[in-house]
DNA sequence: AGAATTTTATTGCACTTGCAACGAATATCG
DNA sequence: CGATATTCGTTGCAAGTGCAATAAAATTCT
């Protein structure tokens, strides 16, 4: 007979499931926002991050939005190309650079976010009533000692 | 004053807060995998398939897994040229290609898999019963029509 | 103050990824 | 049966990614 192997359930493996999921929703939204505007989820995060909040620096948004330094210095960089925001050296760190997002930027951003809002409300009617045990048991998650 | 943007919060914003905790969660064990057995995420998804299920091909492991073909068929490549998995092209449809763990590979599996388990038991204590709802939201996310 | 350490952002490089194109095998249709 | 369409797996290519190395600036320490 074949050696016995551990059981083990896939569908219920919390990383698995999670990313499957976030995945899907992901690519969802990520499609309409390649293809409409050319914008990938990177430059999204870091677009919305400088829209909503002043004097963002690369390594703020890294910590914020947990994505990687490089990952957003070149976020940043195309999002520069495309007139969507510019860099400021900060004159009391001229370690830091200042992002803030151009008048085109904001105008973007008018266009993205209705949407985005316009799918969360509908994962929201999905979810329903659960929606507020997943936040909760997210939080548990987000406890995770990195 | 600034222009009116529309309230937006990132926070509970669902696609990026499912993506966040998935990468983090995928991380942990991703990185262990990585430096201590060489072997990649989409590469332990496919080895762990084809040992708990006989006789799949690169199509049937793209559908149950959800990962996109090129990447089941680059990562069977690299588990084929490691020992850990064979080819073997379906008599009955020549199309198709079955992939089967050999025994190196199944001695991998035996490594890796109490290593995910831990992983699994320490997050259920960390979800106590918040998990139980935790699955039942994210089956009703997995509804969304794709 | 000066030397060593730390912090910040960028970049080089090897690797991965997604997507389209492709060839081979099979299925469908007239 | 023969032509067309579909399915399956691989691969080419451009783009994105992670990580280490780097340069510049600031901080810490003696």
């Amino acid at each position: 007979m074949p050696k016995p192997m551990p059981d083990f359930d896939l569908e219920r493996y919390l990383p698995y499931r999670l990313t499957v999921i976030a995945e899907r929703l992901s690519a969802e939204l990520a499609n309409q926002y390649k293809k409409k505007f050319g914008i990938s989820v990177p430059e999204w995060r870091v677009l919305l991050n400088i829209g909503y909040m002043r004097d963002l620096s690369v390594r703020d948004i890294e910590r914020r939005v947990g994505l990687e330094k490089s990952k957003v210095s070149r976020a940043a960089s195309r999002l520069e190309a495309k007139g969507y925001l510019t860099k400021r050296v900060d004159s009391s760190d001229r370690r830091l650079l200042k992002l803030e997002v151009t008048d085109q930027g904001r105008e973007l951003l008018e266009k993205l976010i209705p949407l985005a809002q316009a799918f969360q409300i509908e994962l929201e009617g999905m979810l329903g009533d659960h929606e507020a045990a997943l936040h909760q048991a997210l939080d548990r998650l987000m406890a995770l000692e990195k």
